[in-house]
DNA sequence: CGGTATCCCCCGCGATACTG
DNA sequence: CAGTATCGCGGGGGATACCG
């Protein structure tokens, strides 16, 4: 994007922020990726190409440092400006969400960004000490994006695209709309369960503790994470 | 822009915010201009059919709500949800003064919008009854930029480009860059004109109340905006 | 003053392929 | 897995003229 020409400060910072995708790489690695691959997966319309454009202009913009260790993938990770930079993400988010959800289209509700979400926040901490294989079935969607599998084994959890060959502990038979709102708080899993707009099948237990291994997005409470910011 | 298809409300909010020059017409209207030429003069670069465009789309997106009384000219206003955004804009700002103030190149120094930001905040309530003329001369521009004049009378201010025929009251001899740098609060109209970088001729009642009447830039003193915001 | 209409260029960026 | 290379188009947006 060509500059403003303008001093004001404002100006200085949207030559940088406003670029197109930008919020959305910050929030990804807020989000804790750091490889480029995990980024892409964030950001699934965006070209290879123009992401790695853009990792060059914020790391000369001084927003993102590449960190290469001989052997090793290499890494991105937010400088001390990039992370001050989240926070004005963060509260871009605050207000889409207070703002902007009317905006919602279908082509928003994509599934495998949910579920790329929800599994990077599941909470293994309380699970036993076996693998355990959580299915998600999303009613309204074509089968390329009907099902997906989370296999949490030893602390770690995998999305799966393609059915795993092993037993399913619990399903999640739901619209990828209702799960996007559970995820975002609008809505709660035990609610949604009442009313029949998600159907959980499955181990007794799992369901029991569901509030302890499910963790929603961290815009499901607006006043906490406004909180956390300076 | 085209969206992102995510539900996310990062996405959402950058959907509408992350277009071009939006940060800039809100940051114009938080400052107070309400008409379409007002606006224009804030942002010179941009062309008036982007502008009329941007604010149809803005008023679309809840954030601008255009007002048209008959017979007077049309007016613009944030909304409530403007006023939100406009805090993202604030911060923004903040952080733009943090971290991209290296990036400023000699483009960036135009006297033409400096001079209206000044005007702006020109304080007139201890002005003298009478009419009140202070000048500019930036000493680095070519004649097309190198002087302008305030005429302040009966509480309004003026801003000419072309010597409006009155006598000078007080004159501010400088380089653009040595006078933006005091409006944004990096240094001060005391210490420029004690090292010579700024010289001051005239009214030695302004010169001595300036503090009274040259009101810096809301990005001068960081600490207090940031107070103000919620 | 407060915009609209038009024209056209350029380049952002999406798509795809490919490479180490 | 981690990117680079190439290509082509669409439309964003800059410039200018014009109208009510």
């Amino acid at each position: 994007m060509k500059g403003y020409s303008q001093f004001c400060p404002v100006a200085k910072g949207a030559e940088i922020f406003n670029e197109r995708w930008t919020p959305l790489i910050i929030r990804e690695m807020m989000c804790g990726s750091r490889r480029f691959n995990d980024l892409k997966r964030g950001n699934p319309m965006m070209s290879p190409s123009l992401l790695s454009q853009r990792l060059k202009f914020l790391e000369a913009a001084g927003v993102v440092e590449k960190i290469t260790r001989k052997g090793e993938t290499a890494e991105y990770a937010l400088t001390e400006s990039g992370r001050d930079l989240g926070e004005v993400v963060t509260r871009l988010g605050l207000w889409g969400l207070k703002w902007a959800r009317s905006r919602l289209t279908r082509d928003d509700y994509d599934p495998n960004l949910l579920m790329w979400d929800i599994r990077r926040r599941i909470d293994t901490s309380g699970f036993p000490d076996r693998r355990v294989c959580i299915s998600f079935m999303f009613r309204d969607m074509p089968s390329s994006r009907r099902a997906y599998w989370l296999v949490v084994d030893d602390g770690e959890v995998d999305l799966c695209m393609k059915f795993p060959g092993f037993d399913v502990d619990l399903a999640f038979i739901t619209t990828s709309k209702t799960m996007a709102d559970i995820w975002m708080g609008h809505t709660t899993i035990r609610k949604e369960n009442r009313s029949g707009n998600l159907t959980l099948e499955g181990s007794r237990e799992l369901k029991k503790n569901i509030d302890d291994w499910f963790t929603y997005s961290v815009f499901s409470d607006p006043e906490a994470l406004r909180a956390s910011l300076s």
